[in-house]
DNA sequence: GATTTAACGGGACTGGAGTTCCGTTACGTC
DNA sequence: GACGTAACGGAACTCCAGTCCCGTTAAATC
């Protein structure tokens, strides 16, 4: 479809790879400050000290670039915990998404970028693929647990690490309710219930 | 602040309850073909037989006409289920959460109204309220089964029937993975493991 | 370090979303 | 059924997000 090959890919060097981690990082704030549909291209490139047509061009959409910051978040990756229990391991797993998301800046910057994924095709797929790269790097937890004869063999490990953050998200996105660390414990301690009664047992 | 009384509240009669109608209606049907962030006011007016001006004048923003359409929707209340036992219910609630949201229709609306109550106040609230009446239309499953011994007296109602659509919704919003029955039987089945555990009891 | 051209950047341009103005329609009230 | 005015609707207007054009800079390759 597209002869020419997108703009950045063929000379990712030095001045290029300047004015995407400006980019990215101004359109962070901005997300985080106004939200997705206060994104502004014009504005980005102002704020970033870029011209704005180069924003335009290698952008062409604010859901591209959401779509990248979002693969640049992905590639950031954090460590698990390894408490020597899957009650532990999960809560200090919950804990941490409750402080992300009632952070000022981080909270309402992941709200824009969801929002961003519901308005553009490109964003969703990063997005999934950044909530697939952070479940990844917390599936070990749960294959430790089968491992030590806490839960049934055979556990979706995915599945497990989800249910942890899934009643988090809800609270965030659809009923707008308050999360503090007494949630974190809960929802951890719900996918730790679940777990062991084999709910997640035997998946695709 | 405003002297004035928003346009509709003082005559809402045949006309004015007839535009409302239209527009609600042609606005959920743009939002699920297109998206929130391709709602066009003057698109919807000129759809809905309805002039420009007026849209702008009751809806001033894309958000509150969303916020309306979520008003309206949270007003037709459909019926909970009764099988005798909790995980009978909470499967079958779980069942109607898949269908909806796998819905060709429906559940590209669910998505630009949520898109939409992250980018707009207005729209945040009416989502948040859509939601507390979904889960309040529901907790009677949970407070029967309380009565009937099945899970600790002092369980949470509305935080075990959030905990059934979470699990959907994650995989819905934040991992993009496909939804299907077996989904449903297992948020359901998760929600029951972690009330009878006693996750969810004393709350608030 | 000379050459090629990918990528950047300023400035002019344009299309359409959103506003304003004002005449028309019909809801609510007596 | 007559009146006052809330609400509707057409048309002209404004403003700026997004595009286009073309000259400039610097990354990649030899």
């Amino acid at each position: 479809m597209t002869s020419t090959p997108a703009p950045g890919t063929t000379r990712p060097g030095g001045r290029t790879a300047r004015v995407r981690e400006a980019v990215l990082r101004v359109a962070g704030d901005a997300l985080a400050e106004d939200g997705f549909d206060a994104l502004d291209l014009a504005e980005i490139a102002r704020r970033a000290g870029v011209g704005k047509t180069t924003v335009y061009r290698r952008w062409n959409a604010p859901g591209a670039l959401a779509a990248d910051l979002l693969a640049d978040m992905a590639e950031q990756s954090l460590p698990r915990s390894d408490t020597g229990s899957l009650h532990g391991d999960l809560t200090e797993n919950a804990r941490l998404v409750v402080k992300t998301l009632t952070d000022e800046r981080q909270g309402r910057l992941f709200k824009a970028l969801i929002a961003a994924s519901l308005c553009n095709a490109q964003a969703a797929e990063a997005l999934h693929r950044f909530y697939e790269v952070r479940i990844g790097e917390w599936a070990g937890c749960v294959t430790d647990a089968v491992a030590r004869g806490e839960i049934p063999a055979g556990t979706d490990p995915r599945a497990v690490v989800a249910a942890v953050s899934a009643p988090l998200y809800y609270a965030l996105l659809n009923t707008g309710a308050a999360l503090n660390a007494d949630d974190a414990d809960r929802a951890a301690a719900a996918a730790v219930a679940g777990a062991r009664a084999g709910v997640w047992v035997g998946e695709g």
